[in-house]
RNA sequence: GGCCCCGUAGUUCAACGGAUAGAACGGCGGUUUCCUAAACCGUAAAUCCGGGUUCGAUUCCCGGCGGGGCUACCA
């Protein structure tokens, strides 16, 4: 709608009154005033020396020159020109949009300028938790926004799949795991490295607690418990290229691996290409290498290498050890030069935690100095943390919400739900628990995407997921009446005249339905997918309220029936196309 | 200590600097011989405090207060 306005609306200052502006505001008309689309005219009242008012009205009146098919009229309220746009104008979109379901959603365009998504990011010592899952929801939704608006996208994750922490399952396996398989032991190979994850920090524990009995302190006794030892003799072995220890590192993140596989799948993400830090590290490193060789890094006495960011406000930062050995940030480097040579990317967006701000601010800066061109096209989508009641998951207190658990559970209570409603009595039984896994995975994937993505989300496990009101099933049920009206209206045809008048409920409707390609491209700028969200769930309520009034099916006349049909088939066009947008299926019925 | 983020009904969330601060859950009260009541309709209830900028501030700036994060030769 605003691609349709706002160069009006430009046209029209420039016209009037010699004004020359990039762009204007346009805001949808609050309800209560007559209007579908407002243009607030204070801002200029200044510079042309007139009231407001008058403004208003003399734009409004050459509107309706630049554009008498669209603009039907317009009122002037203060400052505020309130445009209402004409009913034959909201006859050919409706006939239009029935014949066109992709309504929109742009098709990727090869020739545009390809966006690159990282999201996830997994270490490879434990399972995935709800941190990840609400990292991995924010960054489909993010990719299929921006995919919508026709840029190509490429989806990725970069798996941390060397480093202490796997030293750490793998010493304890070795120890304690006398043999244990995902097949001997039936467990899924990610929680069963989880397990011994856990184990090594037991153990870990208890050797320190022993030492500092024999009065080391606790600073020491961290460094040289045995079994903490055992792990870094473990890194080094596998920096080394030992094969016994690179085949038993093999072995194990095989495992997390196919775990994680599994619960991407079910949770219904996907990546088009994937980074392992074990190949991008030593690239780093060459990386480090290079810079020092251009004076842009230094040298300490010890042998580590530094980069001085305090001309930025930020400080000193690590870059190798003095052993030689990466760090965080080397392998960082390292990946980012390697996909802007891989892949024809113009933008690279990392979807990672707030936690993480400082981190990608320290990469993005060291990036320019290096000077690559793209480094000022790097963006890090920060967001907010899940945490609970009691504050931050910690995987040592057992308060992680394990992603696997979590889907099983919102699983079981769409099942139990949909029973006691008795909404699916008949229904084939593969059919039910399809139903209940889409409505199910629904509830959560709206409950997280709902939500700004930049603030923090509390997460109650003892309270449920609502399924009524501002859910994802409440967006999936209208859905669902709508394919039930026309599935009962048989055949129809989107052919009506002009309506006299528009009911005020079906107006509403149809206003929403025009914002809809506005709201993608605001989402996709602000990578932010909780405007889609909430788009749909205010029009949902509007076409509740819109069905809850009007009978559809026994319309007073055939026109009018076969208006509130298009209305109808149209509005469920945007519910399914934008619940797509954040990852979320729709049932045919439920 | 330094840097960054966040404070909106009882609770969980909305509001490009725009009109009367919207919803949901929970509370209270209604609506099924009619297209699926996971719905609809009504009702009570909120911008942390103090300054400033502006025609207009929940939004921007300054200062408090409160919460969180980062400040690792972890990732």
């Amino acid at each position: 709608m605003k691609a349709l306005l706002e160069p009006a609306i430009r046209r029209a200052l420039r016209e009037l009154y010699d004004l020359n502006l990039d762009s204007v505001e346009l805001i949808p008309t609050k309800k209560g005033f007559e209007g579908d689309i407002t243009f607030p005219v204070f801002f200029l009242a200044k510079t042309l020396r007139k009231p407001p008012a008058a403004i208003a009205a003399e734009v409004g009146d050459k509107l309706k020159e630049l554009l008498p098919d669209t603009v039907g009229g317009y009122n002037v309220a203060g400052g505020f020109l309130n445009i209402s746009l004409s009913p034959e104008f909201y006859t050919r979109f409706l006939r239009e949009q029935t014949k066109r379901p992709g309504y929109g959603i742009r098709r990727p365009d090869p020739s545009l300028p390809g966006v690159m998504v990282e999201y996830s990011s997994p270490n490879t010592n434990k399972p995935l938790h709800l941190g990840h899952i609400r990292n991995s929801l924010l960054g489909y939704a993010v990719s299929a926004i921006i995919e919508a608006t026709g840029k190509p996208v490429i989806r990725t994750q970069i798996i941390n799949d060397r480093g202490i922490h796997i030293s750490k399952s793998m010493v304890a396996w070795k120890k304690f795991g006398e043999g244990e398989t995902p097949e001997s032991s039936g467990i899924k190979g990610d929680h069963l490295v989880g397990k011994y994850y856990v184990e090594f920090d037991k153990q870990y524990r208890k050797e320190v607690k022993e030492l500092a009995a024999q009065g080391m302190d606790e600073e020491t006794a961290k460094r040289e418990a045995p079994i903490m030892r055992e792990a870094r003799e473990m890194l080094k072995k596998w920096e080394n290229g030992d094969p016994e220890t690179l085949a038993l590192w093999k072995m194990m993140n095989d495992w997390v691996l196919e775990g994680f596989r599994e619960t991407y799948r079910e949770l219904g993400v996907r990546f088009d290409t994937e980074y392992f830090e074990s190949d991008t590290y030593l690239l780093g490193k060459k990386i480090v290498e290079e810079g020092l060789r251009k004076g842009i890094f230094y040298r300490k006495e010890d042998g580590s290498v530094w980069v001085d960011l305090s001309d930025e406000g930020l400080d000193e930062k690590l870059l190798l050890r003095a052993d030689g050995t990466s760090v965080y940030i080397t392998q960082d480097l390292g990946t980012a030069v390697k996909r802007f040579e891989e892949f024809d990317i113009d933008t690279l967006i990392y979807v990672v935690g707030s936690e993480q701000d400082y981190h990608f601010k320290v990469l993005f800066s060291i990036l320019k100095k290096l000077g690559y061109p793209w480094a000022d096209r790097l963006y890090h989508l920060s967001y907010g943390m899940v945490h609970l009641p009691e504050g931050k998951m910690k995987s040592r207190e057992g308060t992680v919400v394990d992603a696997d658990d979590l889907l099983q559970k919102m699983y079981d209570t769409a099942r139990k739900i949909s029973e006691e409603l008795g909404k699916t009595e008949g229904f084939p039984p593969q059919e039910k628990e399809k139903i209940y896994k889409i409505i199910g995975k629904a509830a959560l994937k709206y409950h997280l995407l709902k939500v700004d993505p930049r603030k923090d989300i509390l997460f109650d496990p003892k309270k449920s997921i609502d399924f009524n009101g501002n859910t994802g099933p409440f967006l999936q049920y209208a859905y669902v009446r709508i394919r039930s009206l026309l599935h009962k209206a048989g055949d129809w045809q989107a052919e009506f005249a002009v309506p006299e008048q528009w009911d005020e409920k079906e107006k509403d409707l149809l206003k929403q339905i025009i914002q809809f390609p506005d709201i993608i491209r605001n989402a996709a700028d602000t990578l932010n997918p909780a405007v889609v969200a909430n788009y749909l769930y205010q029009l949902v309520k509007t076409y509740n309220s819109f069905y809850q009034a009007l009978p559809v099916l026994q319309a007073p006349d055939s026109d009018t029936r076969a208006r509130r049909l298009a209305l109808s088939a149209v509005t469920g066009d945007v519910i399914k196309n934008g619940l797509a947008l954040l990852g979320i299926e729709v049932p045919e019925r439920m």
